[in-house]
DNA sequence: CGAGGATTTGAGCTGGATCAAAATAGGTGG
DNA sequence: CCACCTATTTTGATCCAGCTCAAATCCTCG
């Protein structure tokens, strides 16, 4: 069931048998959820940590006035919530933004894991490192890149990201990207209006299309060279953790 | 040496004596930084992870043409770069933003805490965890809020954060900040004009004094009014973890 | 084939940027 | 203790990227 995370980590270092054992069995209770539907709630002490199995999601704060920011957003073989392990109360809620498939692993499993896999509590402890890796790049774009560069620079983080668990095109170098433009407004600081022309703006450049849910991007040089993207924020290469 | 870190994480559970022992022990080689210098290298892999004893450190990233954003500030009993024992490369560099004293831990020894010590491990984790909820909430400050709620909001998180180590003057609600509006400007996402023009409306409402390097905040409950700010995302109360 | 959500266009506005210069403050050496 | 030097803060004037509000158009899927 958790096939994609097993890839997902052996990106980041070699598995023993006995470890993907542990990861195959790790999920639970795989269960649909429809579009927009909270996955997790906000000031919720929830009790298993949700793993992606198919679709997208977002981690999101809503302020007082209606206001909304997409910290982060997950793709199968993410948990979308395994800093709820350590944390214990969430301080953001989970939203799918497509219709998504995701499965549990109770905290106690987690706990066991800590107790008896060090290697492989290191590798969970690093996917969570790198999404605060993530959030930093998100910061960087939001703080200091203009509206162009960091919807550049998001559609190639997905691209990356998807394609480490298989989930791309290669060779018509594109994804499915089932969200709207006001989600991604709400991902990169922006409003719905200024993300659509953006976005013409860099279909106007020859450096992608958005058609129905499907990203295709005709010029990757020439995005990541906008995006100033550098993938190494990532950490997508194998090496002993 | 490294009293503060116990501090901190007995903050987040309750510490037998053993791992009291093994964090007084963990940190090594105190040694001075200037203020400015970089700690840690952008691209490096470190064999060690460093811990603040005293002064306030950023991480950053600097782009091509010289835009630079802070991701994050660190204080007393904070190690900088903990991730980068799961990394393994750094993704951004730390820089002193003043004057520090850091002491450090060989990624060897945090190795044998994963292998021996699970509810240690867990802890540390937590800090990690932490950082990104951190940077969550830096997230919502510069892509939903305004210059005064996002400078406001920093002030807060930081008398929050140096009050959990004992590092504020709890009569006269001031804290020392040394660094400069240049800095600020850089974790905010404004420019320095800017950061100065927000810092006048904050004294003016009477929310705020800077003076020297001592911030003093005359009006506790109009500041987290204005910055919205609500403290679960730091997680600071004893729990089972 | 219709309806409601999503995308697109238009027009005017504003928060924060930019550029430049003046006023202060902290350190340093004499 | 003073004079000086440099970094920092502050002010002023102007500009612009992205916002707001409002109204089409265009999908999509039931």
């Amino acid at each position: 069931m958790s096939e994609l995370l097993v890839r997902k980590l052996r990106g980041f270092d070699a598995l023993d048998e006995a470890e993907v054992r542990i990861l195959r069995d790790i999920a639970r209770q795989a269960r649909s959820v429809e579009a927009r539907a909270d996955i997790v709630e906000q000031g919720s002490r929830p009790g298993h940590s949700t793993l992606i199995l198919e679709g997208l999601t977002g981690r999101y704060r809503i302020l007082a006035d209606g206001r909304r920011q997409i910290t982060s957003i997950d793709v199968p073989g993410d948990f979308v919530d395994l800093h709820s392990f350590t944390l214990k109360t969430m301080d953001h809620g989970v939203a799918a933004l497509s219709p998504c498939r995701v499965a549990i692993t109770p905290h106690g499993e987690l706990q066991r894991i800590t107790e008896t896999q060090p290697h492989l509590t290191r590798l969970l402890w690093l996917t969570t490192v790198i999404d605060a890796a993530i959030h930093r790049e998100w910061l960087v774009g939001i703080g200091r890149m203009s509206a162009l560069e960091r919807f550049a620079h998001l559609i190639c983080e997905l691209y990356s990201r998807l394609g480490a668990v298989g989930l791309v095109d290669a060779e018509a170098r594109s994804f499915t990207l089932p969200v709207t433009q006001s989600d991604v407004a709400d991902m990169l600081g922006l409003t719905n209006v200024h993300v659509n022309r953006t976005l013409q703006e860099l279909r106007r450049r020859g450096l992608l299309t958005w058609r129905g849910r499907t990203v295709t991007i005709p010029d990757w040089a020439g995005l990541t060279d906008v995006a100033r993207f550098d993938p190494i924020y990532l950490h997508q290469h194998q090496e002993p953790r």
